[in-house]
DNA sequence: GAAATTACGTCAATAGTACTGACATAATCT
DNA sequence: AGATTATGTCAGTACTATTGACGTAATTTC
C-alpha cells in the first residue's frame, strides 16, 4: 500500500518556498486566521442548530435591514435554492421577518427582530474581540492599513458593496448605488 | 406569507452600527476578502474534479514534505475520515505519493510528485498574484504588518504550527520540535 | 512474549452547504 | 395581452465534514 505504483512520480522531499515569488506565508496565514476567526460564532451557532450560512444571512440582514432577497442573493452570490432552506429556518425561528416591498410588492425587505439582531451581536461580539486583541498594540493606522489591505483582496467589481462603515456611510441606505 | 405569524417580533429598521464597539467592517470584509481569495485556485480545481479540501491538503504536503498523516490531520484540524476520501484521490492521481515511515513504519510520510508540485504552485499563484495586487503600492513594513495581524488572528495555540518560512525556517525540517 | 497502544485504513450513516434544472405564482412592465 | 421580474419550491446531485465502529500492522509496555 505504501508501495508506489509502476506508474507514480517520484517524490519531492523538498518544501516548497517562495520560488517563483509566491506568497506562501500570507496565503496560509490567511487559511489559519480565517478558519479560527469563523470557529468562534459556529460554536454559537451550534446551540440554536444553525450554521454558517445562517450567520451570513443574519449578519447581512442586520447591516442591511430592508433588503430584497435578490440584494441578499447578490451580495451572498449564492443561488436562491441555497438561501431558501436558510431563510425559511431563520423566519420561522423569529430571527428574521418578510415584508412586502413597498413599492414593488413582489419583493420581500427583510428584517431582523430583537431576537435576530441579539443573535447577530452574540455572534459577532466573539470576531470583534479577536479583531482588537490582534490590533492590541496597533495605533489607528495599522488598523487603517489592514482593511485597505483585505478591501484591496475583494473583487474590484464588489468593492462597491462594501459598506466599510467608519470611514463611509454618506447617506446612502443601501441599495441607491 | 408576508404577514408575521401572530407571535412574530416586530422588524427592526435600522442598521447595526459599531455600537457596542463590534468591528463590523472588518469582520465583512474578512469574509469578501476570503470568499475571493478562495475563488481563484476554485476555478481551477473544477477542471480536476477536485475541491478545497484537495487544495488544502496538497497545500501542506507541499510546504512539508515527509509529513504523516497524523500531522496532516493535526495541522488541518478534520477527522481521519475526512481526509481519507480526498487524500485517496490526491494519490491515485498521482498527485501525492506514500512512503513507509523511516523510524515507524506503520507511518505514511507524504509526498508531493512532480505533478503534484505543479498543480500546488499553479494553484497558489493566483492568490499570491491577488496578495501583491493588494500590497501593491505597500512597502515591506507594511507586509510584516498584514501578515502580523493575521497571524494574530490565529488561535495562540496553534501559532506554533505554522512556518512564516520569509522570517523563520530557521533549519527545521518539520516535525522535530 | 503477551497485552496494550498507536498509526492508519475503511465501512456506514448523517449533516450542512452548495449546485443545476424545472416549474409555479403574483406583480409589474411593455 | 404578453413578456418579464421577484420570489418560492420541488427534485436530484456534489462536496466537505461529522461520529461511531471495526480491522490490521507495528511499536511500546509490562
Amino acid at each position: 500500500m505504501t508501495d508506489k505504483s509502476p506508474a507514480a512520480g517520484k517524490p519531492i522531499r523538498t518544501a516548497i518556498t517562495s520560488e517563483d515569488g509566491i506568497d506562501f506565508a500570507i496565503i496560509e496565514l490567511f487559511f489559519f486566521a480565517y478558519r479560527d476567526f469563523t470557529s468562534d460564532p459556529d460554536q454559537i451557532l451550534a446551540d440554536y442548530g444553525f450554521g454558517r450560512a445562517h450567520h451570513r444571512v443574519l449578519h447581512f440582514v442586520n447591516r442591511r435591514p430592508g433588503l430584497t432577497v435578490a440584494e441578499l442573493l447578490d451580495v451572498l452570490k449564492i443561488t436562491k435554492q441555497s438561501l431558501a432552506r436558510v431563510l425559511k429556518q431563520l423566519i420561522d425561528t423569529d430571527h428574521v421577518v418578510q415584508l412586502q416591498g413597498p413599492r414593488d410588492r413582489r419583493q420581500r425587505e427583510l428584517y431582523p427582530t430583537a431576537k435576530g439582531r441579539a443573535l447577530a451581536l452574540a455572534l459577532a461580539r466573539p470576531q470583534s474581540r479577536r479583531i482588537h486583541a490582534a490590533l492590541e498594540d496597533s495605533g489607528a493606522a495599522e488598523r487603517t492599513l489592514v482593511e485597505r489591505f483585505l478591501e484591496a483582496m475583494v473583487n474590484p467589481e464588489l468593492r462597491a458593496q462594501i459598506d466599510v462603515g467608519s470611514a463611509k456611510m454618506s447617506g446612502k441606505s443601501h441599495g441607491e448605488h
